[in-house]
DNA sequence: TGTACATCAGTGAACGCGCGTTCACTGATGTAC
DNA sequence: TGTACATCAGTGAACGCGCGTTCACTGATGTAC
């Protein structure tokens, strides 16, 4: 590693809000790589986007608010990797399992940025938060609906076997990355014995 | 509030191991109410014990085996909590039901204690944890076997379907305590359809 | 075309705080004689 | 039965550290005249 890193150029006039998404991208490699949101201070971030502590004050009335921003910029990127990986599947089994897929994809490729999401000891006040993960629950209901319609699900209250996949979808999210040493059957055979279970699809 | 509390009484000569397993439950305390292990400093688990800083150091080398001592503490009543509410149930749906609903009930009364044990972003080092954690597994799998043998079973991979059920369970664990304005079911109905599910038993 | 000035994106030094840990100590109590 | 002493369970003061936050500042750059 070398100690001559390029200095940051700053930002030319007029341009210094390019800072606030510097930082918000900084913040959330300092979350992934340490694994903890306490890690994510705001002189660890400050570090990480090449700045003094005092710049981020510019942007961010405290600290608080550089989590709240990286939990809601997470948030929209969760949502919009299960919408995409659904978008455009017509079969609305295999529609779910992308679906699905993507949820778990998500959390494994970014476990620390899916346990700020999903298990904080207390729910973020972020606005647009719950109305995301709403509306991606929302699709799981949907799609549950669409296999009844199909004749593929044997649910008779997909609202209540959305909740049901869900949950199970979190264990299967959060469980591995916490316990590595385990022998896990691979991915996409949990990922179907789950989603066939709890949206009760006849299996094929 | 007092502020004439009891001031401690020092213990007996011999006795000072007490006050190890005082700061145990004094730093589980600090941890209960705070919500996250880093509100578990030496400091703050010296106060709650009534005790100054140093003292703990007569039991405990540094902070992180006060942390230890924690989740070994927590994992063996989790497993005996399992264990104990499975023990002298003939019936074994109703055995792997009641073991089933014990885990969760243990995960709702002690939220951040089970979250210390289970998404952890580092395993904890602690010798007898996985083991114990092992063994409450091994359990699962065994009486969806005895259910299987008894008819009541459709799995023909128990330890497979052990998985998918421990993976469901983590969810009815985990999520509601960290959401709690979604309204979820009441907590047996979704056990039981989690239960059924996870488990392929035949439902009556 | 030249110059004074306002604006903007930051910097550098400093603050008070709680933390983990070390160190020398204190004072009550059991034990040896 | 009395006294000296060792032991034990802690205490109190101090350290260096990283933290969040405040404050006065700097120096490059666009704009008005």
């Amino acid at each position: 590693m070398s100690n001559v890193e390029a200095a940051r150029l700053r930002n030319p006039r007029g341009e210094g809000s390019r800072l606030r998404a510097e930082v918000v991208r900084a913040a959330r490699r300092v979350l992934e790589v340490s694994g903890v949101e306490d890690a994510v201070t705001l002189r660890a971030t400050a570090r990480e986007a090449g700045v003094t502590a005092p710049a981020l004050y510019g942007h961010f009335a405290n600290r608080g608010e550089i989590i709240e921003a990286v939990i809601s910029e997470a948030f929209a990127e969760f949502a919009a990797a299960v919408t995409d990986a659904m978008r455009g599947i017509a079969d609305p089994v295999e529609r779910l399992r992308a679906g699905c897929g993507a949820y778990v994809r998500y959390a494994h490729e970014q476990p620390a940025t899916y346990r700020i999401l999903f298990t904080r000891h207390q729910p973020s006040a972020v606005p647009r938060a719950a109305a995301q993960a709403a509306e991606v629950f929302q699709l799981l209901v949907d799609t549950i609906e669409e296999c009844v319609a199909a004749g593929r699900s044997a649910s008779r209250d997909p609202a209540a076997d959305a909740v049901v996949l869900w949950m199970a979808l979190h264990g299967l999210a959060a469980l591995p990355p916490s316990h590595p040493r385990f022998p896990w059957p691979e991915d996409h055979v949990l990922l179907d014995q789950v989603v066939n279970r709890s949206a009760l699809l006849n299996e094929g």
